[in-house]
DNA sequence: GCTTATAAACTAATATCGTTAGTTTTATAA
DNA sequence: TTATAAAACTAACGATATTAGTTTATAAGC
């Protein structure tokens, strides 16, 4: 009981994958990528349940890859040196795979549970390396785990779009922001 | 010279800003508009340049309107004061003006010269209000103005798709967030 | 007040999507 | 060798953006 073994899930999401990097997220359509795999478009059902379906399945293999890439970048390191480390790790991430790293976004609001699973890992991996370098309480780490998502999250985006118009090197920014940021937490809490 | 005077460019600005808060960004296609506005599709290319026409016009409204904001929360306010006003103003907008605020993400790498315009104006402003607030080197300022947009634009992106999950208080992690910030800055750059 | 020019709104038609239904094909298990 | 089951296919439909060409209503000119 097994057919032709043309395609499989893992092709497909790699496939759409380098499209949406290459050509960005929304020329990723049923159409474009059957056509890259060489078939037609209706066999991807086989594989895939429509575009919702495969927008997710990418979701979450960017989410994994992502998360696998910071859990690399973290490895070995600790305080500052280690939340510096997920910081670039994470820009780097959304530069090598622009396509890949927009599909992550809508994963929250999604009913699939491996993918509200692998964002809560994702998430669970930077509060632990934050309340491993500052000790604090937890709601505190939470809400400074919030702003650095939020800072990586807005500065990959922000980049991505040509929004930093300005002639002032982008790494530069990202180092002087989180050290600043880094500088604050300290001030703030671990003064007394 | 001059026809039926039914729509004009204003009203379906307007009506597409509408559509797009209450069902989202996606769910503004011609069809949905003109049926809205209880006209034909084609005949919204009387007034915009096709889709992706109305999209720009789209952004540049946001645009327009958020950068209108920001300046009434600045005004009669310096220092962090001011800092803490643009943000919440900010987080504020994209709160109640999702959609809207959805469209004015591509603003930049767009040939549109009154959209690109309109962008850098928010910029400086944003720009002005960190250089008075905190005297330092122009090209610090602009890291940190980087940083800044990147915070206010990343919590506002992910608080919308639904990214913090945690039971945590929102605004009191903007509150945080920001005074953790503006901390660093004046540890950082104005101690000497 | 009548005519006319002009811009807006329309109808009709096409190409491209996603999607569903039903058919054909082929690799594997019996 | 045969039967089964999954994969890939063709055909068709509805929705979309878009273009071309037609109709219509308003305002300007006489």
């Amino acid at each position: 009981m097994s057919p032709r073994i043309g395609l499989d899930l893992q092709t497909i999401i790699r496939k759409a994958a380098e499209l949406a990097d290459k050509s960005g997220l929304e020329s990723v359509t049923l159409a474009s990528l059957s056509q890259e795999l060489g078939v037609r478009s209706p066999s991807l059902y086989n594989h895939v349940d429509g575009l919702s379906g495969l927008k997710e399945e990418l979701s979450l293999y960017g989410l994994k890859s992502l998360h696998d890439k910071l859990l690399r970048a973290a490895a070995g390191r600790s305080g500052d040196d280690a939340v510096f480390a997920i910081g670039l790790a994470y820009i780097g991430f959304a530069r090598e795979h622009p396509g890949l790293y927009e599909a992550t976004l809508p994963a929250q609001h999604s009913e699939n549970a491996e993918l509200i699973r692998t964002s809560e890992e994702l998430i669970k991996l930077i509060i632990q390396v934050m309340q491993l370098a500052f000790e604090m309480k937890q709601e505190d780490t939470i809400h400074l785990v919030r702003g650095f998502r939020s800072f990586m999250h807005g500065f990959a985006t922000l980049e991505r779009s040509g929004g930093f118009g300005l002639p002032v090197n982008l790494d530069e920014s990202i180092q002087v922001v989180l050290q600043t940021y880094l500088t604050g937490i300290r001030v703030k809490f671990q003064s007394q």
